[in-house]
DNA sequence: CCATTAATAAACACGCTGTAGTATAATAGA
DNA sequence: TCTATTATACTACAGCGTGTTTATTAATGG
């Protein structure tokens, strides 16, 4: 059950930054903390409230009480800042899931009435846990690049997963069906579901959802509509 | 097989259009017709060489060898422009679906190896026929709402086809999973397997497309990864 | 052919961006 | 506590894209 060797503890270490070096950083001036926590809220309040492209820098550096020029000693732009927070995060994200153990990746294939392994409930409440920002990156706002890092990353892992879940029982995926498209498929409907669920204010609990998502991706719509024969 | 009596033809009327009604439009003058369509195809090409934020209407209007106040005649802004387009290619597709007899619509629930149905394949076939386009809204490009908007559709669509079938088959979506939540899974895996299949240039005809989608959402992983007890 | 309507070109006010230079304040380290 | 360092403030400026106005020219439909 619970025996987590080194080789299994490392399904997903390709995804890993080159970790966080050390201990924070190499002190980091208070002033500048300050100013660049007070820029990312400023910005995240006035991105939820009009939509990114109709924030202008002043208007975040108002807010912030700042100088305008305040902003250019810290980014580029506002795409810079906005990438910044969004990196931290999904970067959280993998680092988070690289951790689990692989025995929280398995999934029953039978009984998938059952809850959810951590596998796939983790992101839910990941996602839920930072409702915000997500709503930003999954909206598409700022540039597409960063939903499709995020759509990638997911492609890849889910790659990883199935790959070994495959060796591990011997089991093969239909001749007819590249895995490269079941593997997007898995990242559209899980990232679409996130989408809406993150839109709709989250109606369910991050446990509920990933119990229906197991279920309607593993056993498919003809069981889930109650054909079983 | 192929009766289809007017009741089985509304499916989905609701999405109809308020038809367009009569011929083209009461005379328009040619130099109209010219260059409104000069500044939508410049306007397509610029996007996919630069994304839809960085065109300037100085640019379109440039390359459509037009005065940039010109633009202003007909269009608000660029939104404006993108909307139009968008707006007929969305109604076109909604109106040949919507023409579809109820059998088109029936999936094979036992031997969904086979050709799925029109009502799958069709939408594969619109997106191959105007990749373009559909590149440009599924990537998000332009406001969000345009996305949201076929969301939307596509979900209320599902929707309804769902209940006519649990009526049809007496059958009972599980009670665990509301009928909501799947529509959305529904509407999620669908257009997001599109837009992979777009971004990589189409590597699958709309047919197979169609095939494998049926394959997986209908059958699930369980099936497809070959574990049939 | 002529009245109508569309397209042009130049000019303008406006708002946002990004950069420079100088002055002021807060901070870290001794 | 003192001092050198460094972040921030303030002002000004050039550049660019937008959207509107006006007078003028060209194309169109009947």
């Amino acid at each position: 059950m619970s025996t987590t060797n080194s080789a299994e503890r490392s399904l997903l270490n390709n995804f890993r930054k080159s970790s966080k070096s050390g201990s924070k950083e190499r002190k980091v001036d208070r002033r500048v903390f300050r100013t660049r926590r007070a820029l990312r809220e400023a910005f995240f309040a006035l991105i939820l409230e009009k939509g990114y492209e109709a924030v202008t820098i002043e208007e975040i550096t108002n807010r912030a009480d700042l100088g305008r020029t305040t902003f250019y000693l810290h980014y580029r732009d506002k795409e810079d800042l906005l990438m910044e927070s969004i990196g931290e995060l999904v970067d959280d994200l993998v680092e988070r899931m690289s951790h689990l153990p692989l025995g929280d990746w398995k999934i029953d294939l039978n009984f998938s009435n059952s809850q959810a392994p951590p596998a796939i409930t983790l992101p839910f409440q990941h996602v839920a846990q930072n409702a915000q920002l997500y709503r930003i990156i999954l909206r598409g706002e700022g540039n597409f690049s960063i939903t499709a890092r995020l759509r990638e990353i997911i492609v890849q892992a889910s790659g990883e997963i199935i790959q070994v879940m495959l060796k591990k029982e011997k089991l093969a995926i239909n001749p007819q069906l590249p895995l490269e498209v079941f593997m997007n498929y898995l990242a559209a409907s899980w990232l679409g579901l996130i989408t809406w669920w993150l839109e709709k204010e989250m109606p369910y609990t991050p446990e509920q959802m990933a119990t229906m998502f197991q279920m309607m991706f593993i056993r498919g719509a003809r069981d889930v509509l109650g054909l079983t024969s």
